[in-house]
DNA sequence: TTATGTGTACTAAGTATGTTAATACAGTTA
DNA sequence: TAACTGTATTAACATACTTAGTACACATAA
């Protein structure tokens, strides 16, 4: 359900946060659907616990999941809010991305014929 | 002419690399031209040399410049090989970028606008 | 009740990496 | 000679991530 990869610069603890957001915001998962426990999840992922835990934290600070002692953690009802703050922060790296494209002499033709395409691949292939 | 994010969680001898590198692939440096000095450039960005000469260390064992002690660090001549590869890897992580833009639920027509936007911007802003 | 599984909290240590600081030496050029 | 260049080395510092170990409270099923 969820993968890390162990060799990126990227923090497992920060790829744990961007896997939920990202099945929380795709639908795939629904509202007050459970997580995997922060135990079980760190001998599947071979991490400590703390680790996820701390993923976890973070998650329901952001109003991401709800935790309840002794029970579990689940999903909760998506924001409207933290969609429109993803997505503002997803244009503002769009913008990065862009200005590398023109440093690496790619012509904005090719770039817009890929935007449309690979976004109806993705389009097709993801959904709820 | 090199401009660095401070905040950034990529390591500053990073960024010049990355920068550097795209310069070299854009086209907008040529060959032979004089890339600033350890010192002046650690000067310019407010940090250590040590930090410059470790990022001009790697690109050096990746061809991408030459340097020669009392005379400075100048551009290699531009492999098309490597500007392939950086391309390809680009367009690469462009799938992903499109892919996420779909499960925020960004719109298509969105997308191409600032692309263009954005395309126009940094063509106008980059340069020598 | 007991056992087991859940979240939560805390402290300490280990590990890795990036960065700075301070020197030193050698080549180039005016 | 003086002022630039690149290169090298060692030590210390700073930060962040991760692990280890322990403890406690709550929930649920046997």
């Amino acid at each position: 359900m969820i993968t890390i990869d162990y060799r990126s610069r990227e923090p497992i603890y920060q790829q744990i946060i961007s896997r939920i957001e990202d099945l929380a915001a795709s639908g795939l998962m629904s509202a007050d659907e459970q997580l995997p426990s922060v135990r079980s999840l760190a001998v599947e992922l071979s991490i400590n616990p703390n680790t996820i835990q701390r993923a976890y934290n973070e998650l329901e600070r952001r109003g991401i999941i709800y935790s309840v002692a002794g029970k579990g953690s689940f999903l909760a009802k998506p924001s409207e809010a933290v969609r429109e703050q993803k997505q503002a922060d997803y244009l503002e790296s769009f913008r990065e991305q862009i200005r590398r494209a023109v440093s690496l002499g790619i012509k904005l033709e090719v770039l817009l014929g890929l935007c449309e395409k690979y976004y109806k691949q993705a389009e097709g292939g993801a959904s709820k």
